[in-house]
DNA sequence: GGATGTGAAGTAGTTCACAGCC
DNA sequence: GGCTGTGAACTACTTCACATCC
């Protein structure tokens, strides 16, 4: 076997979560011409220590040079093949009011592997309509095969939409409804909730503690969503 | 000093995290009817283990009742105090586009002693109009007085809008921008990347890892955001 | 010289297992 | 009997400190 492909050593969940951030970072260095950079500036911009980033990359192989720190294309390169955007994600996303509207037109959301494959929405008015390049379907249409879907819709009517989609074998859902719902064990969801997050800062403002207070070099970010299993 | 009052043992990060969630399990059971709720249901519809249910809860005083559980009412009130629930916060959004017109809009966002202080735009069609009861003003306006404040902007403004923000006082900021910032120390920045929710979803479709194989039974999800610190 | 990669140490968070109380 | 609250054990993650290589 070659020693280059599949290095697949288990990342640690919060590396995982970092290693986007990195990417990102690498990706502006890029943009701005620069071709080296090392794991204190990466530090400083990601908000964690050097160590952490070093010990975070060291779990993609070998991609650092001593004494002159990382190639940020190899870099970016690295990150992606490690977070397995070489392949293609199709995704669908269901309720397309403002915020599905925000995502499928962000130039953030779908990126990296992660392609539309359609969207729904109950309304009359939106059904027929053209955002992001598709035409919305209504969702009494079957559902088309994807990856991921994502879930837009009121609360009341989460845990329909996830059911359909379910159903429709879609099995990584991306939940932003402020509900909780339940799917067949097998079935990644994961929940994306703006209050949480503002609470949590709400939480510290009135503690004076974490990322606020002045104690804390590099104030670690608090990071939210949640996760559900089966019934 | 009474014993009720500033029971300010400080919380783990992942335990203010977990908090909200746990809140609104309880409010859901109240909306139903119920009035008590065990640390083995509070689990499974969070997605954790009743354990970790019981010690984040010991952490708010002695809330619980040996042998019956939780009371949904007591419950979501202590989470509520524990969070600074019962103090307001002025929250300033700029950037009306789609994202920043959800998060108004939402149902979700605004809550829990949260309320909006000020709209701002740059955009000449939405400077003006009314949304979420309020009149979005010219970003060139002085910046209202506020406890929070959350950025919608594209990614090429977001740092001066925080340098904005900053001037005005404001010490806590949401970022939903893909954006890097650099703010001084004593001000919290929380990253809010839809993407990156989307890009571990792929890392573990691809590695058949994490919340989605067979394995574990409490799948437990994860969150995101990112955290900086100041030059 | 300078920055990576990594054993070893330290810290934080979770889970076990059970005493304590209703 | 049942479920909370918690010391003790364990696991995971981070940080230190330094050998290693460019």
């Amino acid at each position: 076997m070659a020693t280059t492909r599949l290095r697949a050593r288990k990342l640690s969940e919060p590396t995982i979560a970092r290693l986007p951030v990195y990417q990102r970072i690498a990706e502006g260095w890029l943009r701005r011409g620069l071709t080296r950079i090392d794991s204190q500036q990466i530090g400083e911009l990601a908000g964690v220590t050097a160590t952490t980033v070093r010990r975070d990359l060291a779990g993609l192989g070998t991609l650092g040079t001593r004494g002159a720190g990382y190639d940020v294309n190899v870099l970016s390169e690295r990150i992606g093949e490690a977070l397995g955007h070489d392949r293609e994600y199709d995704v669908v996303v269901v309720g397309i009011g403002n915020l599905g509207r925000a995502l499928v037109n962000s130039s953030n959301f779908l990126i990296r592997g992660a392609q539309l494959a359609a969207l729904y929405d109950v309304d009359p008015e939106v059904v027929g309509t053209e955002i992001g390049g598709h035409v919305v379907r209504p969702l009494s249409d079957p559902m088309v095969r994807a990856t991921v879907g994502v879930i837009c819709v009121p609360p009341s009517a989460a845990q329909e939409v996830a059911d359909r989609m379910v159903s429709a074998d879609i099995h990584a859902l991306l939940n932003f409804s402020a509900q909780v719902i339940t799917v067949p064990l097998g079935t990644a969801v994961h929940y994306v909730d703006f209050s949480i997050e503002l609470q949590i800062l709400m939480y510290h403002l009135n503690n004076g503690t974490g990322p606020l207070g002045g104690g804390l070099l590099h104030s670690l970010g608090i990071a939210t969503a949640n996760p559900l299993r089966s019934s």
